[in-house]
DNA sequence: AGTTAAACGAGACGGTACGTCACGTCTTTCC
DNA sequence: GGAAAGACGTGACGTACCGTCTCGTTTAACT
């Protein structure tokens, strides 16, 4: 695990104390990340960067978080965070309108210049190390493709989706495309985009 | 564009001499590359490390290429050329079993231990670096991708796919899946997910 | 000022906060500089090398001092810091004897196989760069030369000298033959010379 | 020797061939010495900086020369050469005169600015090439101290000088304290000091 | 006049050292 | 007694030159 998270029982790793820990510290260097990140990208990105944005001595990043990984992870996940509880999507009874939002809303939040370079750095993470990317599958990717594999089956039940279909898979076809074309920029990300790729997967899923 | 392709008209940057050039050290460095990279990972790939690897000075590694991910890309590059020119898929007729080759085989190629640290670490500088983006786009992944649609057009005019589909997004999702569970790691990849997708999508694209 | 001198302020460069320099780094640099230059030399002495035989990061060494340079002439200063206090010659009450043991004393220094490699290392700087010139001057030569001048001021007071001599110019007519043979290697360095240019210098400067 | 000197046979080094050397070149070479020298002092003058300002290959100047101490050597020697056959005093009768001018003449050559650095250089690259000391002394200072010998001698005889004077030292009385004074920057140099140095050896050397 | 061999310009090559940056650790000094 | 400040040993960065080594292209001496 990259980092000390909030809810995590303080055994695991013996660590310091976390009940003396400055949380003065801990905001201001998640903010800074958040800040330098997006200035200057994540391969610029230093601790000794975040440190002096920070107006922390390096030492005290090193005491929370075992990588550079680790702290932008958390920086990304104070951020994130809101989502965490409500991962459910809304059910309005009709599955195309509700996995429009959904999908227009996943377009968005990756087309937003703002958060892209704190994303991608994320992204580029994972593929160095293991440890991240369990991390955030677990914490931030699973639970909402679960909650949209939730309004499938919904769906399946309101007999608006075949019921040999499997929602998990549905899912992935989904949002497959859309990571596809944002992770290795192979086109363009628009509301356009997530309303074809719905079209076309509903074609699949619907009864007979 | 990281690197001085074949093809490419000596104008454009002035750059260097390239009759000049020693083949004997491209070649050490390109194979030196990709040896170190399965051996250490990108990130503790290090120029020195190629240059001291392949029996070079490092400035003969920046006089040819702008980056330590420039050399990586035509490391990979020289090692897929052979994708090139045959990038047409097979026709047998039964759209279902070529696309099948197709996806398995790609899966087979991400999974493949060997290759796996080479080519993340692609898609890693992708996140950072544009023009490589670009770059791997042009020269691997569209004439792919078209190939594909290009069988999935085939499809069309022999009716086993519904005429008003759009084949570069069918293949968007076919491809998308796959790629999304390996960059993000949100599950196994294996002939079987491929069957599914496969399936899945062909049901979306069949007449009617 | 190519260094930072113990007895300065600390004020004039912000610099590096000096109390928290590491006496231990700052020895080990400048006996491996002595080391280095009497064994390669001063043009194949390397910062990179200091730093390897001193077991020191190169930073630790560009921190402190300013150049190559910079170095080599706190490591000459601390060997000859002896001098800066007792710079003082004898007053036997004979001119000639004690002038003839300063004399024979720097002839000596100068043809020590030892210092020859490290005094000519400065020697060479001088001409590059002025401000070690005017910092060996000042805290080396100059002492010397006064100390000198003072002698022969006594001998002024004491009769053996004509009033009408400028002490200072009498003592650059004793160690000017002195340096001009080290430095333009012109001829030999011995007693004898010292010797013959004392005796003749003597003849001009007595009254009458 | 650290150059083809022009009168040297040919048969030493079997080396190149000296009867189709590019006087074009040679020229070229010596002349952007003297320029880089002046512009950039000694230290920060390169190999590749003269080929590049000469309009040469690198080759072509390490055909011909050791090292950068032997070019620029050269490029001295071109432009001092008109000293080399009329080293002879004047002599006006007026010994203190006729020293006066050569003495003089040496302070204003070394003072002028513009040969200073090629000077210095020459003088620095001394302390470390013995070679190159030998070549100046045999070819430059030792031609022009024996002529001031010369004319000292043509004073003793005329009984203008004590015979027991020994004309070579007397030399270096004269000129030493004008290099220790150059060479170690301890003094400014001009007509004054060349003059009270002059009046105060003369006092050693006159009869009685 | 034609041949041929060397010098020439150019510059790529394997190297060494440069001076800088950031790493992660360790130590000192405050609050 | 945790945190700021920052010096330390380490190692990679990208650059500048080194001296050597081909490349074609003059150029000048000998057929």
């Amino acid at each position: 695990m990259p980092h000390e998270s909030p809810g995590s029982p303080p055994s695991d790793p013996p660590g310091p104390d976390a009940s003396r820990r400055s949380d003065r510290a801990r905001r201001a260097i998640l903010s800074a990340t958040r800040d330098l990140v997006a200035e200057v990208g994540y391969t610029r990105l230093t601790i000794e960067g975040i440190a002096a944005a920070a107006g922390v001595g390096k030492q005290t990043i090193y005491r929370w978080w075992r990588s550079k990984a680790a702290v932008l992870f958390d920086a990304i996940l104070e951020v994130n965070s809101h989502e965490q509880g409500s991962v459910d999507l809304p059910d309005t009874g009709d599955l195309e309108s509700d996995l429009r939002l959904v999908l227009r809303g996943t377009v968005a939040a990756l087309a937003e210049p703002a958060n892209d370079r704190l994303q991608r750095a994320i992204a580029a993470e994972i593929q160095t190390d293991i440890s991240v990317a369990e991390e955030l599958v677990r914490r931030l990717l699973r639970p909402q493709l679960d909650a949209c594999a939730a309004r499938i089956t919904l769906g399946i039940r309101a007999g608006q989706v075949d019921e040999s279909v499997d929602a998990d898979l549905a899912v992935e076809l989904l949002f497959g495309p859309i990571f596809h074309r944002w992770l290795l920029r192979t086109g363009r990300l628009d509301d356009q985009f997530a309303d074809n790729i719905l079209a076309l997967v509903l074609k699949g899923l619907r009864p007979h």
